[in-house]
DNA sequence: AACCCGGGGCA
DNA sequence: TGCCCAGGGTT
C-alpha cells in the first residue's frame, strides 16, 4: 500500500463520512442507486431523494417491476432523468439476466445502462468487495492538486492521466474505506473553493499546495456563451377544475416526462386550444415569466393560464394527454419548472375563485 | 452569472 | 475519439 492509501485511510477512520444512508446497509442495490444519484449532484440534495426513492422501492425486484411514470415520479426535481429511466431499465436487465444479483466485474458493470467506469469502479469496491478504482468530481480534484494535474479533466489526456494516478493509489485491501475516503476528503476538505489544506493529511506531499495553486487545479472547463430561447406553456383548466398535461418525447429535454404542452406564443396557446384541443378560450391569465438554465441554453418560460369553454377529448394521435385536479400536482414525473408552475397555476385558479376576476 | 458534475450518443 | 447533451445546486 503505498503512503498515500495508508494516510488516507488513517485520516478516514478518524474524520472520514460514515453515516450516510447508503453506508448504513451497503447493499450493491443501496451503493448503485446512491452512486447513480449522486452524479452531477451533492450528497445534502440527495439524500432526501435517495431516502424517498428507497421507501417506495426497497429492492433491485421492485424497482423492475414498476411503473415507469412511478421511478420517474420519486425522481421528480433531481434533474438529468435519463438517470432515472436508466437505472429502471438496468433494474430490468439485472433481474432479468443476472438474476436481481450484480456482477462482480467492471465490464459487466458496466455493459448496464448508466453504468460507466468511474460508478462500476464505486459499485464494485464499496459493495462487491472487489478492487477497482473510482474518478469523480471530488477525486478528479484531490488528485489533480496533489499531483498538479495541468488542464481541464474533461480533456481525454488530462483525464487518462488521472485514472493512471487513480489506479495506482488503490490499495489492495479496505478498499470499500480507501474509496469512500478519498472521496471525503474532497467533499469536505479538498473543496473547489478555500479548501481546508492545514487540516488535510495529504499537505506534506501536495503539489498544489507546494506550488500555492490550489485554486488552479482541476483546470477550468472552457466556456462559451450560451443562448436564451423562448418558449410558452399552454396551461389548460377544464371546467371540472383540471389541468392538462402533455408527455414529452422520451428522449431530449425532460424526455418522457409530463409537461405542459408547449408553443411559440400566446396566439399559439389560443390556437392550440380551438385547433388541437377543439375547445373554445373562455378567459386567459398571463402568469409571470420564468426562467430555467440548461448546461448549453437558457429557457425564458411565458405560462399563459387558459380556461376552457368545456373539456376537451384526450384522444389524439400520436401524443398523450392528461387531465389531473388543480388542487394537487399528480404524482407522475414532472421537471421542476413545471411543479413550481402547476402550484401557482393551482393558487391562481383558487383566488379567482374568491371574487378575483381572471 | 459563472461554475460544477459521469455517462450516453453520435459523427 | 472528440464533441454535444442534460438540470439542478453552490458560489
Amino acid at each position: 500500500m503505498d503512503d498515500f492509501a495508508t494516510r488516507l485511510l488513517a485520516w478516514y477512520d478518524l474524520h472520514g463520512r460514515h453515516d450516510l444512508p447508503w453506508q448504513r446497509d451497503a447493499t450493491p442495490y443501496h451503493v448503485w442507486l446512491s452512486e447513480i444519484m449522486l452524479q452531477q449532484t451533492q450528497v445534502a440534495t440527495v439524500i432526501p431523494y435517495y431516502e424517498r426513492f428507497t421507501s417506495r422501492f426497497p429492492d433491485i425486484q421492485t424497482l423492475a417491476a414498476a411503473e415507469a411514470d412511478d421511478v420517474l415520479h420519486h425522481w421528480s426535481g433531481l434533474g438529468y432523468y435519463a438517470r432515472a429511466r436508466n437505472l429502471h431499465k438496468a433494474a430490468k436487465m439485472l433481474v432479468a439476466d443476472f438474476s436481481g444479483t450484480f456482477p462482480a466485474d467492471v465490464e459487466a458493470l458496466q455493459s448496464l445502462p448508466g453504468i460507466g467506469r468511474s460508478t462500476a469502479g464505486a459499485i464494485l469496491s464499496t459493495a462487491l468487495g472487489g478492487r477497482a478504482a473510482i474518478l469523480d468530481g471530488n477525486v478528479k480534484r484531490v488528485l489533480a492538486r496533489f499531483h498538479a494535474v495541468e488542464g481541464w479533466p474533461g480533456k481525454n489526456a488530462v483525464a487518462s492521466r488521472l485514472w493512471e494516478l487513480a489506479e495506482s493509489h488503490t490499495p489492495d485491501c479496505r478498499v470499500a474505506d480507501y474509496t469512500q475516503g478519498i472521496m471525503d476528503l474532497g467533499a469536505t476538505l479538498c473543496t473547489r473553493s478555500k479548501p481546508d489544506c492545514p487540516r488535510c493529511p495529504m499537505a506534506d506531499d501536495c503539489a498544489a499546495l507546494a506550488l500555492g495553486r490550489q485554486g488552479e487545479f482541476p483546470g477550468r472547463k472552457p466556456r462559451k456563451v450560451i443562448p436564451t430561447r423562448t418558449t410558452s406553456f399552454v396551461i389548460a383548466h377544464t371546467p371540472k377544475g383540471e389541468l392538462l398535461l402533455e408527455r414529452r418525447q422520451p428522449s431530449g429535454i425532460w424526455g418522457g416526462l409530463w409537461c405542459f404542452p408547449e408553443v411559440d406564443d400566446d396566439a399559439g396557446a389560443i390556437r392550440y386550444c380551438e385547433e388541437t384541443l377543439a375547445v373554445d378560450v373562455a378567459r386567459t391569465m398571463a402568469l409571470p415569466t420564468l426562467r430555467h438554465s440548461f448546461s448549453h441554453y437558457h429557457l425564458e418560460i411565458s405560462p399563459l393560464l387558459l380556461t376552457l369553454s368545456k373539456t376537451p377529448a384526450l384522444i389524439r394521435e400520436g401524443q398523450e394527454l392528461r387531465c389531473w385536479p388543480a388542487e394537487k400536482a399528480p404524482a407522475v414525473g414532472l421537471a421542476a419548472p413545471v411543479k413550481r408552475l402547476w402550484e401557482q397555476a393551482a393558487e391562481a385558479i383558487q383566488n379567482s375563485g374568491t371574487g378575483e376576476d381572471l
